[in-house]
DNA sequence: TAACAATGGTTGACTTTGTCAACCATTTGC
DNA sequence: GCAAATGGTTGACAAAGTCAACCATTGTTA
């Protein structure tokens, strides 16, 4: 009685994925939505960081880049600072606070996904990576054509 | 310079899938957006199927349910007929206009899937869609378990 | 069988996510 | 030096999702 189709099935583990991953980090009483969580994984990954960064990272449009970044500035999380190379950007920092919560969400991460590949050998797992990159791929082609 | 967490490269696979079947689908100029065409192709797969089971197949609240449906009715896509078995309760079904809609939608899957599983051989199919869908259950018990 | 809990569904109010268009400031390319 | 492109902001809005209150019917059980 579960799925039928393919891309159906797809959606549904994210769609638990982010489920599992809002319920814990909302437990961290932050104040900030799932994709404000994404933005601060992703400043904390990428440094420098822009605002055009993150915007593309996620493939979402860079109104609502500045307006989640907006929010975790007024939060405290991460802070502004003058981008050498161009004075209209601005390269996107955590802040100690932000440090504090990136390594919360890191932990959640890896217990997410501890519960999510639990009985999947580690072969499985990088088989997996490498087919869901290739179909991302298929779809998005990350520039690497002609 | 793509990923890094495991993650996020599954939510970046489902959002360019999302993408692509969103831009096909708005071709077709039917007024109704990607979840209404999600709630067509359940009710089109599921016969029987009430309001009540779109919503727990989706696993979203039953409040949304019921607009997504009523703009499908309203469009002509589908009817309420009385449900037998108890009167607070409709089983949802595609009008022909409604059938013709879900033809050219699951043309627009198959194509997409087409697209998406380039290069792959239909073992690695069936192994992803096997992982896949441990990892669904592994996050979301499907009442398989005591 | 009357009372009560549970279920299917609707509505209102609201948050979150996402897009589009217009705009400003700066940078880049000719 | 000028036009186009780029980084970013703002306003307005559509789409997606949730919560709580509610109604009608159904199921349970004292």
């Amino acid at each position: 009685m579960s799925d039928q189709s393919s891309l159906e099935s797809l959606f549904h583990l994210v769609h638990g994925l982010k489920r599992q991953l809002h319920q814990q980090t909302e437990q961290l009483n932050l104040g900030i939505t799932p994709m404000h969580i994404r933005v601060i994984k992703i400043i904390h990954r990428k440094k420098p960081c822009t605002a055009i960064d993150i915007a593309s990272f996620l493939g979402r449009d860079k109104a609502q880049v500045t307006r989640l970044v907006n929010t975790l500035i007024e939060r405290g999380f991460i802070s502004r600072m003058p981008n050498p190379n161009d004075k209209r950007s601005h390269y996107l920092c955590p802040t100690d606070a932000g440090i504090a919560v990136i390594k919360e969400i890191i932990d959640i991460d890896a217990k997410t996904v501890q519960t999510m590949t639990e009985g999947l050998t580690s072969e499985e797992l990088t088989e997996f990576q490498r087919i869901s990159s290739i179909m991302a791929n298929n779809l998005h082609p990350t520039s690497d054509s002609h």
